[in-house]
RNA sequence: CGGGGUGUAGCGCAGUUGGUAGCGCGCUUGGUUUGGGACCAAGAUGCCGCAGGUUCGAAUCCUGUCACUCCGACCA
């Protein structure tokens, strides 16, 4: 035993000892990634692949309900296109990549490979557009996208990613922001829903909204160390890009109008978010509504006569019942196959061996708390749906619990800086609106306004910074 | 982009004053095992990150370069 947990911990490092080299063992060490020869490009493996399909269907299917369509925009930018709304180039071209040669030949006008689509978008909505009736457009793509970063992390920053990035126009102002709220929200039930990951719903600053957005809303979830996580934003981008790229249709009154456009999305980082907020020392834990194996069944002296057997009639009513499973029965001990699917994070376990064959039971432990159940096989799938649903409940306690504990609150500068010091969590302070304060905050306390969180009621009304009048509290942090 | 650390077998590492590479785990084969990372025996695996240079001789010294990683700066 002692060996054994000798072994355990040398596996990976521990999370609170040091979280960052925690964080990349796991995602070595879950089979979740490789690194390839390019400098900040993964590839992703099929366990990890495995959870970014599953984010997938669920929110493809999600946005379809909303009514969206699925298309594919080009991989490569146009500089002219690229340059067309003054805002957005300037955010972005510090990080674009350039694609000058094709074969032999210098391009005439270089491409850029694409690190958002909203130019992309918007040149194909400026051709098929003309008359209210074409209104409004609801697209989305799954795809890639470039940015060269220079300091890069598996999952939460690389120089190429996966994402979904959703693209609208809209007749009226008030349809744009019902469409960019519509999709905050949405991307808010999924978080608490299905990754049973707490987010905080509100507003970017005009210093960390997207380049070129009226608005940016967004969903910030905070990790196991007390930083924080952009999840996924929305954006309502009003009418500039519109007119910058020449959009207009006839309305019903026959005048020309500039219609209003959104944009929303998410990516792979979501992954990086996930672990961060549920893992722990044994490796991942997976929230069932993503996890590629929900249930793992492990066969205990599975030589013996009836033990495969009953562990496979196990796998297949499980299976019958929409259940995500799958049986171990390599030659490995059963000892290492529970140290292997804890670190992958499976959300459920089920030992079966003679003990249990002999009283027609098995064993599920829940990988959270290792908590054991000896479950009759005949009540197995409540048992397992149970135990999937209490897990998902269980985990999301857990990290609205590690928020609540890391939320403080700071009322002057002094507070700030003591709380910025020695704590890491949110810290909820009024703001006066100025971006003097914001950078103040960031060069003193070195902490960024993380958002503008809606329907949380102000602590005072006085600016942290300049103590002048403030109507608006801002979660500030430190953020991945 | 600045500062630190690391590149040697699939993984983790050792390699002394320069003399042509080793350990543990894993892998293969056979056998015994199996309820928390089993054991015995026999094997296989190396462009010492890459490119130059110094030297009779380089994993080792020098220069450059690439990648990973941490801390900043920048950035969704």
């Amino acid at each position: 035993m002692a060996d054994n947990q000798k072994k355990l911990v040398e596996q990976i490092t521990s999370m609170d000892e040091d979280f960052a080299k925690w964080y990349t063992d796991i995602v070595k060490k879950a089979d979740l990634i490789d690194y390839s020869s390019v400098k900040g490009c993964m590839i992703i493996r099929p366990y990890g692949y495995a959870i970014w399909e599953n984010i997938q269907k669920i929110l493809d299917a999600r946005f379809k309900e909303t009514g969206v369509e699925n298309v594919y925009m080009p991989l490569f930018i146009p500089e002219s296109l690229l340059t067309k709304e003054k805002d957005h180039v300037e955010g972005f071209a510090p990080e674009v990549a350039w694609i000058t040669y094709g074969g032999s030949e210098k391009l005439a006008e270089r491409l850029c490979v694409r690190p958002t689509s909203e130019t992309l978008f918007c040149e194909h909505y400026a051709n098929i557009i003309k008359s209210y009736r074409d209104l409004p457009k609801v697209y989305n793509q799954w795809c890639s996208v470039v940015r060269w970063e220079k300091t890069t992390r598996p999952f939460l920053r690389s120089r190429e990613f996966l994402w979904q990035e959703g693209h609208t126009m809209h007749r009226t102002a008030k349809e744009a922001e019902e469409r960019t709220v519509q999709m905050l929200n949405l991307y808010a039930d999924f978080f608490e829903k299905d990754l049973a990951i707490p987010v905080v719903k509100g507003q970017k600053t005009d210093k960390e909204k997207f380049a070129g957005a009226k608005a940016t809303y967004t969903v910030e979830a905070l990790m196991h160390d007390g930083k924080a996580l952009q999840g996924g934003t929305s954006h309502n981008f009003g009418d500039d890009f519109a007119k910058a790229f020449g959009i207009q249709f006839l309305d019903s009154d026959n005048t020309l109008k500039t219609p209003h456009q959104t944009s929303w999305g998410v990516s792979t980082r979501i992954i990086g978010g996930i672990i961060m907020t549920h893992g722990d020392d044994s490796g991942l834990v997976l929230p069932p509504a993503v996890a590629p194996i929900q249930v793992i069944v492990i066969p205990v002296q599975q030589h013996k006569a009836g033990v495969i057997e009953a562990a496979t009639a196990i796998v297949d009513t499980l299976k019958e019942n929409g259940i995500r499973v799958k049986m171990d029965d390599s030659e490995q001990s059963p000892g290492w196959k529970f140290s292997e699917y804890e670190m992958k994070g499976v959300p459920l376990r089920i030992e079966i061996g003679p003990r249990d064959i002999a009283e027609n039971k098995c064993v599920i432990v829940r990988r959270d708390n290792r908590e054991k159940s000896f479950v009759s096989v005949d009540e197995l799938v409540p048992a397992v749906k149970d135990g999937l649903e209490k897990l998902t409940a269980a985990l999301y306690e857990k990290a609205l619990k590690n928020r609540e504990q890391r939320t403080y609150e700071a009322e002057d500068m002094e507070q700030m800086k003591e709380i910025s010091q020695t704590k890491s969590g949110y810290i909820k302070a009024m703001w006066c609106g100025s971006l003097e304060c914001e950078m103040k905050l960031k060069e003193e306390c070195d902490v960024t306004s993380r958002c503008i969180p809606f329907g949380v009621k102000p602590t005072g009304n006085r600016c942290v910074c300049c103590g002048r009048e403030a109507k608006k509290l801002v979660y500030w942090g430190k953020a991945y």
